[in-house]
DNA sequence: GCCAACGTTGGC
DNA sequence: GCCAACGTTGGC
């Protein structure tokens, strides 16, 4: 399978594309929408591209370039009791929530918000721009990707 | 902080 | 398996 790129959400409280500057990796726990889950265990594959989005944010919108760095795997907090992404359902046995590793790639000069995405040629259906889609794991295409780069980088 | 849209839970 | 109640997401 080729290259696929994707668009993921994080509120800034608890990640930004600074964050992952500095730390250069990070693991992308606690995601608990099976759809999500399903495209970080079956899809992502090392080396897709990834559109960093902040939700929740002033303004929201696409903050940066990253890459999977890692396919999926069990979700390391999922088994961990007492913490908050905890499952009593996930056993390391048969787990039930994926995580993915990313790789920071770029850190854009400016937020994209999410009204110029919705105002660029070429991005109309991209699920972010769809209303009410909610799902923080998205698949985007790669002429969406591109656009959205470019425009990151001027 | 509001609230609409969506996903999940659980009684029946 | 239906569906109402509830919780969460996320733009505004």
């Amino acid at each position: 399978m080729s290259k696929r790129y994707w668009l993921m959400k994080c509120e800034p409280g608890a990640y930004t594309i600074a964050d992952l500057e500095r730390d250069g990796t990070t693991g992308w726990e606690g995601v608990r929408n099976y759809q999500a889950r399903n495209f970080m265990r079956d899809d992502m594959r090392v080396g897709d591209g990834v559109l960093f989005y902040a939700s929740n944010a002033d303004p929201s919108g696409v903050t940066g370039l990253a890459t999977i760095s890692r396919a999926g795997y069990p979700d390391p907090f999922a088994a961990r009791q007492g913490h908050d992404y905890h499952d009593p359902k996930h056993t390391t046995e048969k787990p039930i929530w994926f995580s993915v590793e990313i790789a920071f790639v770029e850190r854009f000069a400016n937020v994209i918000p999410l009204a110029t995405l919705k105002e660029t040629r070429g991005l109309e259906k991209m699920m972010v721009n769809q209303p009410g889609s909610r799902l923080s794991v998205q698949p985007a295409t790669k002429r969406e990707f591109e656009i959205v780069s470019r425009i990151g980088r001027r």
